[in-house]
Parts: structure tokens; C-alpha cells; sequence
DNA sequence: CGGGATCCAATGAGATACTG
DNA sequence: CAGTATCTCATTGGATCCCG
């Protein structure tokens, strides 16, 4: 991804600059699994078993993960109770809430645009038949 | 990805419906091209060739993947001037405006906490030497 | 110019088994 | 309970060549 000064004279769109800045808050939200996760913890602090029963198909594996990542963004927190069984919880930062507030306008966009979308692609399938 | 009815007694964030919902908005959003393109075209009609050079980076092959994706999703029109050589702009429909509104949203999200997220993962990065 | 078709490498992600 | 490790397969995406 090595980034080159914009040269072009109509400058477009600036994509070197925002281009950057963007990638990883896109990574982010586009990740299939880290959207449901932060969309869980929108509601409150979650054990790892309770996010794993709750995502419901996500493995263990790409929970794990999954959280390693958020929390290495600081979007969540981690915190161990050294109990027997061992409890670990997961809660939003204060910075993580503020994304689930995107987040969770971009679902009200979808809930809106569903049926569109949904009849947009049943027309331009039959029009490619 | 096949969905059973939730029959947990706390009912969890019912990921089962909105994870539906959102799928189709999220896979859009998570591209990394899709986004891109689209806040190309949010400045006004663009054509093929001014996309790619402005996204650099992004093949042929994506771009015309990424344009035909947004087109049956009804986010963008297509329209062929049959010149010669032939000339196709692309422009964003009135909904595919609607969710550059909401992209655009999560642009300024990224910048205003870009640094945030760059320190935390140094942090982090550092704890786990 | 605006693609389509093909090949191939990198990554993503599920399944399974094991551990403190 | 809350992970880690490995193996494997499916998908993504770049490179290349070709066409109307």
C-alpha cells in the first residue's frame, strides 16, 4: 500500500490522504464478526462464553480473535476475575461506544434500505438472465 | 448461513434477526472498494478510467467487480455513451447517496480517533513484547 | 476506452484437538 | 471457562492477456 503524492490537477477526492485514514476504521466495521461483537457490548459488559453462545456461529478461533483486535484498538477492555473456573469480561471503552453509535446508524440505514436493495438485485438479475 | 429461531431466555441482542439485516449492509461497507468508490462518486459522475486512476490501487478487475456489485445493490447507475471509444460514467443513485451520507459519518469518525487507535495498538503492542 | 476470462498467490475462516 | 495450536478449505484479489 505504499502511497504516492497526488500529481493529478482536478485532485480526486484526495483517495492518497483519506484512503489511509480510512482503511482502518473500515477494516474494523467490515469485519464480519467485530460489528456483532461491539453491537452486543453496546448493551453491557459480556463473558467470552456469553458473546460465543450469543454471535452464534462465530468459532472460537475468530472469537478470540476478534477480541484480541478490539482490544489491541482500544475499542473494548478486557478484565480477568482469577476465580476457579476463570471469568473474563469484555466491555466498550469510551471510544469503542462512540464507533457502536456509527455502527448502529449505519444499522438503521439497513433496516430502511433492505427491501430496496433486496428488489434491486432481483431486477438487475432478471435483467442479466 | 442458515438461522434457527433464538429460544435463549435473555435474549441475546437478537443477533439472530439483525445479523440478517445487517449482512448485506455490512459486506458492502466492510469492502475495501466499495467505500472508496463511492466517496468518488458522493463529488458528482466519474468514468471508468478516472475511478481507477483515482482509487490507485485497485485492478481492473476489482473495479469492474466493485462497480457491477454496486449496481445490482441499486447504489449506482451505469450509463454507456456509445462513442467511439465507448464512454461509461458512473454516478451514485439517490439511495447510494443516502449511505455516502453514513460513510461519510464513519470518515469522520476515523480521522477525529485515528490517533487514538494508532497509540492503543503501540500500547499494546509494547505490553506483549 | 472499458471491460471479460483465466491463472495463481495470499488471506480468511471453520473444524478439531489440546491446555491452564 | 477461556482460550491456543494446527490443519485445511474457500474466498479474495492481483497479474496478465484478449476483445469490441
Amino acid at each position: 500500500m505504499t502511497r504516492v503524492p497526488n500529481t493529478d490537477v482536478r485532485e480526486p477526492v484526495n483517495a492518497a490522504t483519506d484512503t489511509c485514514q480510512l482503511r482502518d476504521v473500515l477494516d474494523r466495521v467490515g469485519d464480519k464478526w467485530s460489528v456483532l461483537v461491539m453491537a452486543l457490548l453496546a448493551d453491557g459488559p459480556r463473558r467470552y462464553s456469553e458473546l460465543q453462545r450469543a454471535v452464534d456461529g462465530i468459532s472460537q478461533r475468530m472469537l478470540t480473535l476478534t477480541l484480541r483486535s478490539l482490544e489491541r484498538d482500544g475499542l473494548i477492555t478486557r478484565s480477568v476475575t482469577p476465580t476457579s473456573p476463570p471469568r473474563v469480561d469484555y466491555a466498550l471503552t469510551p471510544v469503542g461506544e462512540t464507533l457502536a453509535v456509527e455502527v448502529s446508524s449505519l444499522m438503521r440505514w439497513a433496516e430502511q434500505h433492505r427491501a430496496y436493495v433486496a428488489n434491486a438485485r432481483l431486477w438487475y438479475d432478471a435483467s442479466n438472465s
